[in-house]
DNA sequence: CAAAATCCTG
DNA sequence: CAGGATTTTG
């Protein structure tokens, strides 16, 4: 660095009053990096590599090859949209279910009439479906939103012997299918009317920073938070479309099976195991008799094909197997799913409910997950008419009442999906201040409706050269209610050390801590929802007084719209993390007792974790990134030098005359506060070169100010030149993305 | 002009 | 610790 000993700037010196001359600059080569982020990030953008993430993720967290067979037959089932169309594709399910359908009529199943809750639910569904029409056409137009449906069981129903039966089976499958789609309906209603809520002061401070914010950093804000709300909504889409397929098929599997049963019926009365016993006996009887079932595995890793021809031969084998009490002679092999009386054939079905069973209560799972993970709330009053208290309990007490307990499902064409409330009980559901909804532009992924957004009247000076994606950020933005739609930037709730767990536990309200450290990591978002509201006087985000959500409400009113909440991805796991969280701040922290003057390139890579998703949006979120963690330091270094010029005069003032006096040891006042900034929980150990550090920089203070230096205003500069010499070597384990949990379990 | 450092304020 | 302002630097 030349400017370590400029000579010229050294001449200069007398013109600038500025301290940090002559400290090196953490240049960061950006270029570069900024390019493959790019490439990333339109990779990112297309369908099929979202396909992959989504499919990617999935997998993720089921059981390996527990879901194998149900996976190939989702990907089968995903590439078709219709849900009407009633045996679509070609599956097991779907020729399972062609092959009763001979049988039974082909009337298409469906229990969203059963019995008492037909008109309920249909109610539900209507008010559900107007309120969020408004904003999301689409939930509506979506196939399970089908009224029609009861004429055709009411027909059915009139079997009262298969509707019990369907009860049953129904209430397994309802107490494993969460699905987020209903929870993410009704909270618009409170979205309206929002009072403005913004008290003087902070009016003030917004509109004075508003003013001065450059052009273009709202627009590089908006282009990044555009960007991250569409692949938050598309990939909440995703997930979504791969819930409902799921459900979709998991319903029609049920289905077939209830057929079988009604083939199975004498037996199965002759055994006793699904006459009129509870639920739970049922599941444990399943249970049981699935783990008998012995070559079950083998099939998960069938290609659909070979699944069915493996069942087949399964059911062949035993039907000339000798003792057989059947006898089949005379029966035609042409279909045989005719002949599945057996005990084996039992099993299959049973390990496919089971295995379908388990595979969806995963990915409902990792759904729910992610709304257990937002702090818990008061019970929102978004739901009036679907509370029935009652309902709660069905699922995980003994009521197991199909027609009382599906009174509250949701019935969304031929899937049942349960109440929020049911499945939702204990887990928060925003409350109007944390209103998130779905944006009316849905930004596409081709982006190619620049058209479609045209600079809204209110919106002066983000519209004229901005992408696609911040056009319509600005516009969705600034034309509609929700004045943030604000991407996800740091999510406490992932953090790979602090409690990655907490969110799952009951007392997860947030300590104070984390609500600390919540609050400080939202800067970067408050940094951006400062513009976004300076179109909006009026602030929904929260009133001023609702302290204990002030950082809370802060994140969830920035995360975007309402369906962005299960956009948060459930298999982030540690790896994933997106913007900064408090353990990034933690561990820049601990950093700082290593080098105090890092490049940025040098962030670049220690946090390199935080870009894992992010880096595929775009370049300007890097940046900030980037900008934040520079800033962190900065402030790293000003305290520390505060504290050092402090403490450097405290001893003069003491009577220290020699630098020899001076040092620094662990139980030195210094020591402490320095400790107590970067090591708040003490939790690591401070290297010792950090207190030799501190040492000579005390020394340099203290000689400073005894040699009357600190009459020249920009005295320290020479403090700061040869601090910054004095940066060591960053232990490689400060790369890991985990390495706080490796740090500190050592 | 962008990046980065500091100062200052909150 | 973040925002904003200012300055410096390449």
């Amino acid at each position: 660095m030349p400017d370590h000993d400029s000579t010229a700037l050294l001449s200069r010196q007398t013109k600038r009053r500025r301290v940090d001359i002559g400290v090196k600059r953490t240049v960061g080569t950006a270029s570069a990096f900024f390019e493959k982020a790019r490439a990333t990030f339109f990779s990112a953008m297309n369908p099929q590599g979202s396909d992959h993430d989504v499919e990617y993720s999935v997998v993720q967290h089921t059981d390996g090859e527990k879901s194998n067979v149900l996976r190939k037959l989702l990907k089968r089932a995903n590439s078709y949209e219709d849900a009407m169309m009633p045996f679509p594709g070609a599956t097991i399910i779907s020729q399972l279910l062609k092959n009763n359908m001979n049988k039974n009529g082909g009337t298409e199943p469906s229990f969203q009439a059963s019995g008492l809750s037909s008109t309920g639910s249909e109610i539900h569904q209507e008010d559900v479906c107007s309120n969020s029409s408004r904003d999301s056409p689409q939930e509506c137009l979506s196939p399970f939103s089908r009224p029609t449906m009861s004429q055709f069981d009411m027909d059915r129903l009139c079997d009262e012997h298969l509707r019990a039966k369907r009860a049953r089976v129904e209430n397994i499958i309802r107490g494993m299918s969460h699905s987020p789609n209903v929870a993410l309906r009704g909270n618009e209603n409170d979205r309206d009317g929002v009072p403005c809520s913004m008290s003087p002061r902070d009016s003030y401070r917004e509109n004075k920073r508003k003013q001065k914010l450059p052009q273009q950093q709202q627009q590089s804000f908006q282009q990044l938070v555009s960007a991250r709300k569409e692949q938050k909504r598309e990939e909440r889409r995703q997930l979504k479309q791969q819930l409902e397929d799921m459900q979709k098929q998991l319903r029609q599997l049920q289905e077939k099976f209830y057929q079988i049963y009604d083939s199975t019926d004498s037996e199965n009365n002759e055994d006793g195991n699904l006459s009129e016993d509870s639920m739970r006996s049922e599941i444990i009887d399943r249970r049981a008799r699935d783990s008998v079932g012995r070559s079950d595995n083998e099939m998960f890793d069938l290609d659909p094909g070979q699944f069915i021809n493996r069942a087949r031969a399964l059911v062949r084998e035993h039907e000339l197997a000798p003792g057989n009490h059947r006898k089949r002679e005379g029966m035609k092999d042409k279909n045989p799913f005719h002949n599945i009386f057996h005990p084996e054939s039992k099993h299959l079905a049973e390990t496919l409910k089971q295995e379908l069973n388990t595979a969806m209560s995963q990915v409902v799972d990792t759904v729910v997950k992610v709304f257990s993970a937002k702090p818990i709330r008061q019970l929102p009053q978004v739901f009036p008419p679907l509370q029935i208290p009652q309902a709660r309990f069905a699922i995980n007490g003994e009521n197991h009442n199909f027609h009382t307990t599906n009174h509250h499902a949701q019935c969304f064409g031929d899937v049942i999906i349960p109440n929020p409330l049911d499945t939702f009980g204990s887990i928060p559901m925003p409350n109007s201040t944390d209103q998130t909804e779905a944006l009316p532009l849905v930004v596409r992924k081709n982006s190619n409706d620049q058209s479609v957004s045209g600079p809204p009247p209110g919106n002066h000076h983000v519209s004229l050269h901005q992408s696609p994606l911040s056009a319509a950020a600005s516009f969705s933005s600034s034309s509609f209610r929700h004045p943030f739609p604000l991407p996800l930037m740091a999510y406490p709730f992932q953090n790979p050390l602090g409690a990655p767990s907490s969110a799952f536990q009951a007392k997860d309200r947030a300590s104070p801590e984390s609500l600390d450290l919540t609050r400080e990591t939202t800067s970067l978002r408050t940094k951006m929802s400062t513009h976004h509201m300076s179109h909006h006087p009026c602030s929904p985000a929260h009133p001023p007084s609702s302290t204990d959500g002030l950082s809370l409400s802060f994140i969830k009113s920035e995360c975007g719209d309402m369906q962005d909440m299960s956009d948060i991805s459930p298999y982030s796991g540690s790896a994933m993390q997106e913007g900064l969280s408090p353990n990034h701040l933690k561990k820049a922290k601990l950093m700082f007792f290593y080098t105090r003057y890092p490049s940025s390139n040098m962030l670049k890579t220690y946090f390199s974790d935080v870009k894992l998703v992010v880096r595929k949006l775009d370049n300007q979120f890097n940046r900030c990134i980037t900008s934040q963690l520079i800033k962190w330091f900065s402030n790293f270094r000003e305290f520390y030098y505060i504290q050092m010029e402090k403490y450097a005069r405290q001893s003069i003032n003491d009577g220290v005359t020699s630098t020899e006096e001076l040092s620094i040891t662990r139980d030195c006042e210094l020591y402490r506060a320095l400790n107590m900034h970067y090591n708040k929980a003490n939790d690591f150990e401070v290297p010792e070169r950090f207190l030799e550090v501190a040492q000579i920089t005390l020394r340099e203070f203290f000689n400073a100010i005894i040699a009357g230096k600190d009459v020249d205003p920009s005295w320290k500069k020479a403090i700061y030149k040869v601090i910054c010499k004095l940066d060591s070597e960053v232990p490689e384990i400060f790369r890991s993305p985990n390495c706080l949990q490796e740090l500190l379990h050592e």
